[in-house]
Parts: C-alpha cells; sequence; structure tokens
DNA sequence: CATGAATGAGATTTCATTCAT
DNA sequence: AATGAATGAAATCTCATTCAT
C-alpha cells in the first residue's frame, strides 16, 4: 500500500465505498489540481493519469467542479478534526497542564498532518479564493469552529496567568500565522531548502511562548 | 486620475512608455487575474474589459502568459525596492537606532505598499505556485537580496544586543511570516471583517519585540 | 461505393480501423488539400466538408500538420508497393524476358496508379518542399528503396545487352524524370487539354527505348 | 552588390524604379515564399525580415497577393525571354546548323537561367497550381508562346531531317520534360547531392539526341 | 513616403460534457 | 458501470489590412 493509497483510505474510503476506479480518480485529481491548480487542470488529463475513459470522470462526478469539492470538502473536515473534541477543558487540564505543552501538541499534530496531507492542503490554499463555495465553506465550518474552541482554548490559559492578557482573536491570529508561515515556507515554498526541522519547530515554539506566554 | 491609474502609473509608466491601450490593457488583466485567477480569465474577458480588440493584447505581448509576466516582473521590482539601499547602516545609525523603531517603519511601509498594490500581490502569491518561472525570479530576485539585506540587518541589531541571540535566518522568517501572516489575513483572507488596523499593527510589533527583541 | 470510398479503403482501412467520421475528415481534408494545398486549407474547411464538429478533426490527429502526415504516409508506403518485390530477378525474367516489356508494364502500371490517386500525389508533389521532415521520409523510405531496386533492374538488363553503357543512375533519372514528366504534364498542369493517353504512352516508351535500349 | 541584388537588378529595376524599401520587400519576399510557399508567409515576416514596417508593404502593394503577382509577372517575361526572337529562323540557320548545337545551347541558357532565378522559378512552380490568374498568365502568356514558337523550330528541323516524325507538340513536351526534369531534380529536390553538372547535361542531351534525332 | 499601433475576422486548438454502445 | 467518439463553445493566437501620425 502506497503513501498515497493510504490517504485516500484515509480521507475518502470511510465516508462512501468508493470503486476502484473512483480512487483512481481522486488520486489523479488531487496530484495534479495540487500541482497546476484546478482551472488549469483538464478532465481529460486527470481520466488518462487515473488510466480511466473520460466519461468515466462524470459518471462519478456530475462536473469538474463536482470533483474539487469531492476532494476539497472531505479534507477540510479532516483539517478540523483535532479540534473537535467534545470534553476540551477536561483535556487540557489533564493532558496539557500548561501552554507550552499544548502548543507543542498542536504544532506537532499539525506539521504531521500537513507532511502527510501536503497536496491536500496545497489546493484548500490555492483553491479557496478563487471559489466562493470553497470560501464559504471554508468560514463557516472550519474557521468559525475552530476559532470558538480556540477562543476557550486562550482564555482558558489566561485565567490561568499562562497568556499574557490581550484580545483571544489576537493570540490566535498570531498563533495560527506563525504555525502556517512555518508550514508554507516549510512545504509549499521552499520545500526544497535544507531544513532541520527540529530546530525550526522548537525556535517556533519559543518564539510564540516569548511573544504570548507568561513565564515567572 | 483614478486610484488603478496612479498604480500602473507607479508600476509601469517609468519603464517604458506605455500606449493608452496597453495601459488599459494591463489593468484589466490585473483586475481579471487577481480576482479568478491566471488560468480562468480569458484573454477575450480582458480585451473585452479593456476596451481593446483581442488581437491587441497579442500585439502587445506574444502570449498570454508573457502578459502574466509583464505585470508580475516590476510588482517584484517595486516589492524589493525599500530593501535595496546602499548606506544601509548608515540609515540604521542615524534614523533607526534600535530595533523596534526600524520594525515600525519597515511594517508601516509595508502595509502601506500592500494597501496600495494589492490586486498585484494577489497575483503575486497566488501565481507563483504554479509557475516554476515565476518562483525562480522571485527566489533569485527578491528573496535572495532581501535576505542578504536582512541578514545584516539583524546582524547589526544583534551586535547592539537588541536582538536575542539566533541565527539570523530564523529571525527573519518569524518576521516576515509574521508580517506576511498579518497581510494576507487582513486583506486576501478577511478584508471584510472589522479590523482595528492600528490594534492590530501595534499588537504585531509588540509580539514581535517580545519574540525577538531584548529589553532591559 | 463512391470511387473516392475505394481509395479510401484501399489506402487507409487495412491498417487500422478508421470511424466513419475519421473517412470523412481524410476524404475531405485530401480534397482540400489537393486543391488549394496544406496552408491555404482550414481545418473549419475540413470539418464542414466532412460534415463533422471541428474538434472531432482533433480528436484524430493532434494537429492539422499530423492529418497532413496522416494522409502522406500511406500514400508513400503505396507509392513504393511495385517496387517492393522479393523475387524481382525472378520477375524479370520471366515476365518481363525485355527491357522495352519491363517499362511498358512499369509505365501502365504507375499510369493507372497515378490516374487512382491523383489528388494524393498532388498533395505529395505540391508539399514536400515545404515540410523537412515529409522530404526526409520521401527520401528515405521512398528514394532510396527504388533506387536500390532500380539500379538492379538496369544492370539486369544492362547484362543482357539491351540497355546502353551508362551509369545506372542516369538511366533512373532519365527513366523517371520522363514519366513523372508525363504524368504531371498530364493530371496536374494540363489535365483539360485533350490527350490521346495511349499515343502519348506509346511515344513516350519508344521514346525512352530509343534514348536508352539497344536494338538489333 | 550582392548576388541577390543584381538578380533583383536584372528582374525588377528596369520596369519601374524601385525604393531601396520596396527592392528589399521584394528580395525578402522572394526569400519566404520560396521558402515557405505564399500561403504559410505572413507579412509581418517578410516586412521583418526587410527591415521596414509591416504598413509599408501595403502601401506598394495594395495585397499580399499583389505582392506575389508583382514578383512572378517579370518572372515569367524572363523565362520566356530567350524564345522571343524576331527572325528566329535566320538565327537557326546561321547559329545553330543542326539540332544538337541548338539544343546544346538552349540547355545551357536555361540551366544558367535556373541557376540565377532558383527561388523565383520555385515560387512560380510551387504557386501556380494553386493560383488560376498565375496559371492563366503563365497559359497565356508563356506557353503558348513558347509552343508556337517551339513547333516551328521542331518543324524546322524535321524538314532539315534532323528530327524523327512525330507530331512536333510529342517533341516539345519530351523535350521540357527531360530538361525540367533535370532542373527540378538538380536543384530542387536534391540540391545538395553530389552532382556532375557537365556529364549530366552531357548525358541529358545525348538523350534527347537519341531518343529525338536523327543521324546518319 | 514611412510607420507601427490597432483591428476584427478567422485560424488552430482545447475542453467539459454528452451519449450510444 | 465504463467507455471513448463526438460535440460545439470558447480559448489562444495569427494575420492581412487600415489609418492616424
Amino acid at each position: 500500500m502506497t503513501e498515497q493509497d493510504s490517504l485516500i483510505t484515509q480521507l475518502f474510503d470511510n465516508e462512501d465505498e468508493l470503486t476502484d476506479k473512483q480512487k483512481k480518480i481522486i488520486i489523479a485529481a488531487i496530484d495534479s489540481f495540487s500541482e497546476k491548480g484546478y482551472a488549469a487542470t483538464s478532465t481529460s488529463e486527470i481520466a488518462k493519469k487515473a488510466g480511466v475513459a473520460e466519461g468515466t470522470i462524470f459518471r462519478h462526478y456530475k462536473t469538474k467542479k463536482d470533483l474539487l469539492l469531492g476532494i476539497v470538502a472531505p479534507t477540510m473536515a479532516k483539517l478540523l478534526a483535532p479540534f473537535v473534541i467534545k470534553d476540551l477543558y477536561k483535556v487540557l487540564d489533564t493532558k496539557y497542564e500548561n501552554f507550552e505543552d499544548f502548543l507543542r501538541a498542536m504544532i506537532e499534530n499539525r506539521v504531521v498532518f500537513a507532511k502527510k496531507n501536503l497536496p491536500l492542503l496545497k489546493i484548500l490554499i490555492q483553491e479557496i479564493p478563487f471559489h466562493p463555495e470553497l470560501k464559504d465553506q471554508f468560514f463557516e465550518h472550519i474557521i468559525k469552529k475552530v476559532f470558538d474552541r480556540y477562543v476557550k482554548v486562550t482564555e482558558h490559559y489566561q485565567e490561568k496567568g499562562q497568556i499574557i492578557d490581550i484580545p483571544p482573536q489576537q493570540v490566535i491570529r498570531l498563533t495560527l500565522t506563525t504555525i502556517m508561515g512555518y508550514l508554507i515556507g516549510r512545504y509549499i515554498l521552499f520545500p526544497n531548502a535544507d531544513w532541520n526541522d527540529e530546530d525550526e519547530i522548537e525556535a517556533t515554539i519559543q518564539f510564540l511562548m516569548r511573544g504570548l506566554g507568561i513565564t515567572d
């Protein structure tokens, strides 16, 4: 089982039962969309790469856009996953007694996720500006939910005196920005530079802790 | 003279003399490219928006891609501009005795630039991943030059004991990331949210100062 | 079954199975190319004449030039056919004991061929000077092979004392030139003049025999 | 003065006074037309090669076709020249007492002409099939006149008992065909093969003499 | 005379989508 | 379900020609 396969399995398999061809179509589409962008990818190219007939794509997805959405929607769901924990506070109290632990856990978790789902994330990032539906979905289902949770988390640690007293949304913006900045630079802009991941992640955490944390 | 006009004037006029139609083509192309992306914009659409025959576009730009490059290249040049100062140290010594002043000046300068050249920056950001030539140009002409300058600036302030002692490239990555993060969130992702720019910028500077600066 | 149909059947059908539309495209292309030349024929014109959507042409031939090559290549093959006989000498010994018989047979055979494939030959002759690929193909696959065979044939009859003793390549040049000259004048330059084919062919054979043969 | 220049001078200069630019246009057009064909040559290409503005071409020639005609017409005139001699019989009686001398003189003269005007002849040969006006002109002004003259010449030598007794038009067809065949093979189809011109011409003359002449 | 920007008709080519098999 | 030929609208690009300067 290839890396790609596992990705597909993880993201797509559990929802519906996908035929073999359908999986191949999705894999091919992810590959092309992430590399050339949605608009610059032709369905015939996807068909060829997937080893299916052109018509087969349209048997499963009414339009090309449907195919994009069929890829992006589950990606968003997964992106959201770690933030959708029911008893968040309990988790925080028991697992991450202080902010730094939480930050570290979150960053590491998301870095792993990013590494595994790089093409999918690229598609997400690159296509959102051009498709209002995506933008809306992203805003409605991701941003809001993550934001709400994260506001609570921030307040939680602010109450504990571990985060400086600025509006939670600023904390969130600066945190996410810093993490996304690392991921984009690392995996999208300069994937070929030689990175010492451990060092960079540590530096990033230290930077965030100094910028946002209170240490006595 | 419209806002757009002044942008064009600034960015494109001084290099070559552009005909009236050529200016209109550039304005229309910027508009469409930034809104729908390069691949999803048709030349006929640009021609119509510019009030020009489609053939006219191809008289000035041999291909559609040439048009993109003709827009992006000068943008890169301008993006680079503030970092290309000859006597950098003198400027630093006299104008920005401490890091915070420099940071503040730079951020404000780039925020103004971003506000004015938003569509151009959108095009730049959105198209770089899809066009290796752009990526190369960007890397060669922008990143390297800015990086070199900025390494020196960082070392300058590190010697003065105003920046913590970590590798300059980490300082740079974290700084640029934080600033870009602000700009992208502010102007590209959520331009319609209600932002209190002054507060956010101040928060960003404070965050950077805490994260990177040494204050005694 | 029309005349055209049989031509296509003969030349194109046996290689691959062509769809009905593809045949129509080929017939239309041959018609237009031979009449107006490749460069002056538009694909839309071919599509219209073939009763096919323009896109259909490009489904079968990636470019307009491919269409030309798809027509010309099999023509070359057929042109070559009569010269590709395995046991050439046996044929000569049994069927054509003397040079005149051979000459007569060859001329008649090629005249029939020319009459039947006139448009294709026109295309071949007219386009070869403009397309290096064609020229190369023609040289490599036709000229060389025909030439080699023909040198042997010439030597065969020279040994029998039926052809004058000059270099074989001169014999060949003069023979082909004379035959081609007749065909081009007859069918391409002045197809509408009133020709007495039998007389002309007989005169041509007599001319060649006097010019090249030895009769005791 | 270049070779090209002399060609132009000879063919075009004496008729009208041509400006410097006009000459350049003609030279460029001859070059491109002969190499790529009329239909595949763009006026802008000619303008560029000639070093003039696109508009300049149309100042001198109303249409692209006019340019072609402006090149081809004088070529035809020159092609005809040697046959337009008033007192043909006197010339024949005094200069060329026998057919072989005449043949030799004519071939040599036309070979020289062909060598010097190769591109022009290529254009003539290649474009005639596609332009009815050219065909008509060629037929009316060249073929007929040459034919008429040549019928008389043939009859002249037939009366003298030097040419076999077949219809003059057959003599003409076979003669021209043989000469053209040599020229086309020599200069158009295989200009790069190594030719021994003297030998080939001599062989051609001998061939014609054997095929058509009477030697006692 | 000369220029070259501008045009718009048309050429080649691409592509999402349909449909008969 | 799958195929792939066919479509026609639209995309990119070319080009002969015009015209203001």
